[in-house]
DNA sequence: TCAAAAACTCTGGTATTACCAATATGTTGG
DNA sequence: CCAACATATTGGTAATACCAGAGTTTTTGA
């Protein structure tokens, strides 16, 4: 152990391998970090970097630092300020789903030639991620992004992208949606391509239409990549929900 | 200058004074500090001590520390890690608009009769408040925020909570609603139970229409308290958004 | 006997000094 | 004029020393 290796700065290491040690529950809260010159031996660095280590920890709320007798855990990683946790990849889908949907509908009263073209590039982008199982989800969240941005509406804009970053927040909903996109390569492409129709015609509410059924097919995914005993309620209930909830769109 | 006193350890003093010093406009975004050396000299502490100092505002994100070059401004105090600024009171209430309609529809579908009861308290709470003018809006937010977790959904409730707390992260737009408060203290009541009333009955559609119509009123309110030059051109063109999208929702 | 006081020791706080590595700058040679 | 090479500057890290607050142990005195 001890050894933490990088290309960073030893003490963005050493703060990351003791937030690691943090979460791993070896020290839980309440309780003391071992003195700051065995840190040093233990890690082989020197005293001082271990220091700035524990400042940066002490900045983030992690720990308190009691003069004269140690560094104490006051908060765990993962435990946000701004909460944001236990927020599961259901819970992040269905609000995208009423929000974006809203905020498609508002950018298509809104959307510039410019933003149209952006787009369009954009879903080409997407297709071409969509080939490669590995590949990554940039494409995706810009498109969702421009979207959002075409609103004019900085508000509307920063709440759709935290809502897309909260994934990331959240370990298993990374991870089902990770497993979702491996189950369905299939008609993604095809309802980007329907919610850039809408814009393009300038029609709000085909563009809520399109944008809630793409949201609606990657809640499906991921009821589909759902085989967790714990997450089969989840998926009941969230089903009932969208049915009635749907229902009263009509 | 130079000195920092207080009961805080050195660095914090330092990542105070030095925040001070981002925030009064000498360092803008872009520049470099001075190098560590230097503000060591000039604040008469030691070299460490300043790099403690640097590392606390590298971590909280308001400077880039680049190696062999110095450490650059990144970000000013105030403005939040996550933005949430230049958010007019226009956009803000648009947002609202848009989700809290969707949350109300949602929230229809799910309330329980405790969530109503509890929610009725809050409306004559609100008629309370409403007929001191100086009053508080803490009912009035409860309200919102009460509507928001009956969707049952964090993530819905979380991006409401932050519209609403957004406003006073802006102080222009505290100020006009504040204005747009005494501006008009009639129909406020009624829109409230309307909404509830919506709730009551289960009706999704009701309920989005009656909180859509409340956040109308205000979105009035605020544009009836616009004097400002500035906010005229604003005014102008949320109406004319707001007109289009209005239409596109029938 | 026991409680107060003193001594000791552990911990973080700060300062010094030194040297390395990445960067920026200026100089030189083609 | 520009590329290549010195050189000064800047941050990164280490090692050491000493101070001050906190806790524990030992001593002391009533």
């Amino acid at each position: 152990m001890a050894n933490v290796k990088s290309n960073d700065r030893l003490y963005q290491d050493l703060a990351r391998a003791l937030m690691d040690e943090l979460a791993s529950g070896r020290y839980p809260v309440g309780t003391r970090l071992p003195a700051e010159r065995d840190l040093a031996v233990r890690f082989e660095v020197s005293r001082p970097t271990v220091r700035e280590a524990i400042i940066a920890l002490e900045v983030q709320g992690l720990v308190e630092v009691r003069i004269g007798s140690g560094a104490y855990v006051k908060r765990l990683p993962g435990e946000e300020d701004r909460p944001g946790f236990n927020v599961t990849a259901f819970e992040l889908t269905e609000a995208r789903l009423l929000f974006e949907g809203e905020a498609a509908a508002l950018a298509a009263t809104q959307v510039t030639d410019e933003d149209v073209a952006a787009i369009e590039v954009l879903v080409q982008r997407i297709a071409e991620e969509n080939q490669d199982p590995n590949g990554t989800e940039s494409a995706d969240r810009e498109f969702h992004l421009a979207i959002a941005r075409a609103t004019r509406n900085v508000a509307v804009y920063q709440a759709i992208e935290r809502l897309w970053d909260l994934r990331a927040t959240s370990p298993e909903a990374a991870l089902l949606h990770e497993k979702a996109r491996h189950a369905q390569i299939k008609p993604v492409v095809e309802e980007h391509t329907a919610v850039l129709e809408a814009l393009k015609a300038r029609d709000p509410n085909a563009a809520r239409a399109a944008m809630r059924a793409h949201l609606s097919a990657v809640l499906d995914g991921l009821l589909f990549a759902t085989e967790e005993r714990a997450l089969a309620e989840a998926r009941k209930a969230t089903q009932a929900k969208r049915a009635r909830y749907a229902g009263a769109m009509a």
